[in-house]
Parts: structure tokens; C-alpha cells; sequence
DNA sequence: AAGACGAAAGTGGTTGA
DNA sequence: TCAACAACTTTCGTCTT
């Protein structure tokens, strides 16, 4: 799933606060973003269309159908029909008083086979955990989709067995945003579930190798997008901090270095740079590094590059 | 007075024997 | 399994704006 920031075409939308056409999707941190000055026009990028195409009237009479596409959000992938409570028939006309109490007898068992079994009622728990950590998180339905699928596969092959259902779907959350790109800590993760960021990173590593996962690092630059929104920086100090970034990669000034630690420096120079200046414990707040972190990324950097080229 | 700076000691995770 | 290690945190005193 590669995601990329795309303009949306320039007549589409305008920034509310600044009248800006320069509105960006930011799939990093799943929100559309003015490039002019900051402004956080959507929150949550979810997809709402169908995920077929069609370019004539007659292909979309064929590819339409009714109801709501499958999902691996919920246990029985949304698939079953339900039995609804109102008392009419397909013609809105009442049932019989005889056909009711037969009514009535179907939707109890249908309530009861639906989540029947352990695994069913354990799976559907999980999911519901999933859904509610991933919505604690602002994450995207294509996260919370692939955390389902990755829970999913773990009851499949017999891993939740001897852990909590919670460590497990944290640690599902976790890997869905490592392989889409999408920048939440582990802490991120663990303040969004009722585990420990111990366990949960205890759970997300066994998850890994068990499911035989290949999970590349996290960019700094994906945590300066997030960083620099959310402390309502403008477009400008994020493009500087990306600079900031390139340029202390080219001189190998990133290797080993926590991505959190030089995100948030090179997000406090760039601030610093272009005048919109936030303070170390602001950013250090935002980033969950200490002002110290940052402040010894700060002094690599600063000793190092030479900022007038830059601006 | 708030913010920045930096030294020193402590913590938790990784690596290699 | 354990020690060594680097990165990072915590704490605290001092300097700067």
C-alpha cells in the first residue's frame, strides 16, 4: 500500500483559514493539509467510494450492487443478513399475528448463531478492540483494515493463545501503521489501549516473527509531517525541517539516532529558522523525547550544516 | 521569569561472547 | 546468560533573553 501526498486538483478545495488552494492529502498522518499555512482542513482521510471503477453508465449499472462492501473490521466481515424489528413484510404491509411469533423465534436464533462459538465471540471482541484503539488514534480505515486482516491471521495460526486478547490487538494496530506508513509510536499506541508499552511491544515482536513480517524502520520525515501539524506549523517550516532532514542523511547524521529525536530537532530548527519559533519542552512534548534529545540532535546539526544555504 | 544549555548519573534495549 | 555498549532520560545548576 504506497501511500503519497497528492495535491488535490487547485479549484477543489480552500483552506478555511487562509483562503489557500494549496491543500495536500497527507496519507502520513491520514489529514488534508494547507500547504500555506498549516490548517488541518480534514482530520481523518477515509475511503468512501466503491473500490470498483466505472466510465459508462452501463458498466456502473453492472458493477453496482447493494449493500455495504465486505469488511475484516467486524467478525463476520459484515456479510450476514440481519432480520430487522419492524413487524412488516417486504411490502410494508404488518405481519400476520400468526407469522410473528415465528418472526420473533428466527431473530432469536439468528442473534444467537451470529456470534456463536468461542473463537467467533473472542474474534468479534478483538475486532471491536481494534476499532476502538484505531479510533482513540485518528487512524485511517486502510490501518484499521489491516489490523484486522494481521489479528486475523494471529488467531488463525494459534498466537493469541497464552496472551491477551488486548496485547495482541495493540500490537496488530502497531504493525497495520509500521507497514502503512503511518506515524504512531509504540507509546502512541499503548496510551490508546489498556496495556503497557512493554507488553505491547513484547506482543508486536512476536507478532513479527511468527507472522514472518517485514517491517522497515520509521522515516524522521514521516514523524516531521505529524509533528509539524500538530504543533499548527505552517507548510513552510515543514518543507525547511524535510531539508534540514535530507541534508543530515547525506552526512550521515541520522544513523542510529532515534526518528522521533531528529525529527523533533530538525523541526525545531526549521521553527527557529523561519521565525515561527515553538520552544524545546513544546516540541519535546509532541515528539515524547526530553528537551535534551533535542537539544543534543540540535547541536549535531547545528555544528554541521550550514543553514543560509538552505534558506 | 521563562527558556536554553550542558554535565552527570541512571535506565532499558541490543549485541556478541 | 551476562557484560559491554550506545542512545536516551532524569535531574539539576548555570547562563541568556
Amino acid at each position: 500500500m504506497k501511500a503519497e501526498n497528492v495535491p488535490l486538483p487547485p479549484t477543489s478545495r480552500k483552506c478555511p483559514e487562509c483562503g489557500s488552494h494549496r491543500i495536500m492529502k497527507d496519507y502520513e498522518s491520514a489529514e488534508i493539509v494547507c500547504m500555506g499555512c498549516g490548517y488541518v482542513v480534514v482530520a481523518e482521510l477515509t475511503n468512501q467510494g466503491p473500490e470498483w471503477r466505472a466510465f459508462d453508465d452501463e458498466q456502473r449499472a453492472k458493477r453496482a450492487r447493494a449493500g455495504a462492501p465486505a469488511t475484516f473490521t467486524i467478525h463476520d466481515k459484515g456479510l450476514s443478513t440481519m432480520i430487522d424489528w419492524h413487524d412488516h413484510d417486504v411490502y410494508g404491509k404488518r405481519i400476520a399475528p400468526g407469522q410473528k411469533a415465528q418472526i420473533y423465534r428466527l431473530r432469536k436464533w439468528q442473534r444467537r448463531i451470529r456470534v456463536s462459538d468461542a473463537t467467533e465471540r473472542n474474534l468479534a471482541f478483538a475486532l471491536s478492540e481494534i476499532s476502538k484503539i484505531a479510533n482513540n488514534l485518528n487512524l485511517p480505515k486502510n490501518v484499521l483494515e489491516t489490523a484486522s486482516v494481521i489479528y486475523r491471521k494471529a488467531v488463525k495460526q494459534r498466537l493469541v493463545r497464552g496472551r491477551t486478547v488486548e496485547g495482541v490487538t495493540a500490537a496488530a494496530i502497531y504493525v497495520a501503521c509500521r507497514q502503512c506508513g503511518v506515524a504512531r509510536t509504540l507509546e502512541d499506541v499503548s496510551q490508546a489501549s489498556p496495556m503497557s508499552k512493554k507488553e505491547v511491544g513484547r506482543s508486536y515482536r512476536f507478532l513479527i516473527k511468527k507472522l514472518h513480517f517485514f517491517i522497515r524502520p520509521v522515516k524522521a520525515g514521516q514523524y516531521i509531517t505529524k509533528f509539524c501539524n500538530q504543533l499548527t506549523m505552517q507548510g513552510k517550516v515543514e518543507e525547511i525541517a524535510h531539508k534540514i532532514l535530507f541534508v543530515a542523511k547525506k552526512l550521515k547524521l541520522t544513523s542510529g539516532r532515534g526518528p522521533t529525536g531528529m525529527a523533533a530537532a530538525a523541526s525545531y530548527i526549521a521553527s527557529v529558522l523561519t521565525g515561527e519559533r515553538k520552544t524545546q519542552r513544546e516540541i519535546a512534548e509532541i515528539a515524547q523525547v526530553t528537551e535534551v534529545t533535542i537539544r543534543n540532535r540540535y547541536k549535531e546539526l547545528v555544528d554541521r550544516l550550514q543553514f543560509i544555504i538552505i534558506l
